[in-house]
DNA sequence: CACCATGTTCCTTG
DNA sequence: CCAAGGAACATGGT
């Protein structure tokens, strides 16, 4: 459940469950999620640290903590890469079979999940220095955009996946955003007009409010039960989560009608992923 | 068996 | 040095 929206609603659940709570011991099931961290060190910096605050930064969350032997915060760095997923768990229930990390919590069992293991849960924070500005804050604006863009000649969808450019644009929304402002996401980069690249600036933090807007309402628990702990965006579930259609203008809607125009939504490949998006409606 | 999947990093090429 | 392209990582669903 990996893009901006979702890991914003993850962070404001998870935060105030975690507030307060101090580790009393970590597991560590995968090693590669906790890399360049060893088990030594992350066991030694966790053990006996309080959760203060849980912020979210691009796709990345950010967990504050302290510790009584310590002067400065602890930063543990999370990223649930495309399939990661964190809740917390009665400790007497069984662990699922792709838990990477477990935090002992004394009433309750932190689980980060991930079933392909591309996610992080470590105290190198390295990655954050590479991210561009928060798309919804004030620096993402139709000037840096511009200045940004001028040079590239990318096709605009791949470089909305640089997470350098702007912090937590996936492949889902680059999509839904480019649909919203009636941009190709063939076009190189360069080659947008002004009004196109305002436009896009707009739209992106429209699909990503809208997105967070969906998720707030969502009843969710994040307690591993696996209906509605966080999949609230494939899911299963039609039930609290809503079906794709409803929240999803072109992302994964090859052949059906543009809602727009009625022209069949295309499916193109884009640096090796796909790209959904109006042909008539996207010049 | 084939192809697809919400992401990032590393290596190569130009 | 930089931009861009592609492979790798790992597992599961269809």
């Amino acid at each position: 459940m990996p893009e901006l929206p979702e890991v914003e609603i993850l962070a404001r659940h998870l935060g105030p469950l975690l507030k307060n709570r101090t580790i009393r011991g970590v597991e560590v099931l995968r090693k590669r999620v906790i890399a360049p961290t060893t088990e030594l060190e992350l066991a030694k910096a966790l053990r006996g640290a309080t959760f203060d605050d849980l912020i979210r930064r691009g796709k990345y969350l950010l967990f504050g903590l302290r510790s009584p032997d310590r002067d400065k915060p602890t930063l543990l760095l999370g990223h649930l890469g495309m399939t990661g997923r964190m809740f917390l768990i009665d400790p007497a229930a069984s662990v699922p079979k792709h838990a990477a990390v477990t935090l002992d919590l004394g009433n309750l069992r932190f689980v980060f999940e991930d079933t392909r293991y591309f996610g992080r849960l470590t105290l190198d924070t390295e990655a954050l220095s590479r991210l561009g500005p928060e798309p919804l804050g004030p620096e993402f604006t139709p000037k840096y955009l511009a200045a940004e863009l001028k040079r590239s000649t990318q096709a605009i969808k791949i470089k909305m996946l640089d997470q350098s450019l702007v912090a937590g644009v996936g492949n889902i929304y680059a999509s839904e955003a480019l649909f919203c402002a009636r941009i190709s996401p063939r076009i190189a980069a360069r080659r947008l007009k002004p009004a196109q690249i305002s436009r896009l600036c707009e739209c992106v933090r429209e699909v990503l409010n809208r997105a967070i807007n969906l998720g707030s309402t969502l009843a969710l628990t994040f307690a591993g039960d696996g209906s509605s702990d966080g999949l609230f965006y494939y899911g299963s579930d039609g039930t609290n989560a809503g079906s794709l259609e409803e929240r999803f203008a072109v992302y994964d809607r090859a052949g059906l009608p543009c809602g727009v125009c009625q022209t069949p939504i295309r499916r193109i490949v884009q640096a090796a992923r796909s790209t959904y998006y109006c042909p008539q409606c996207q010049r």
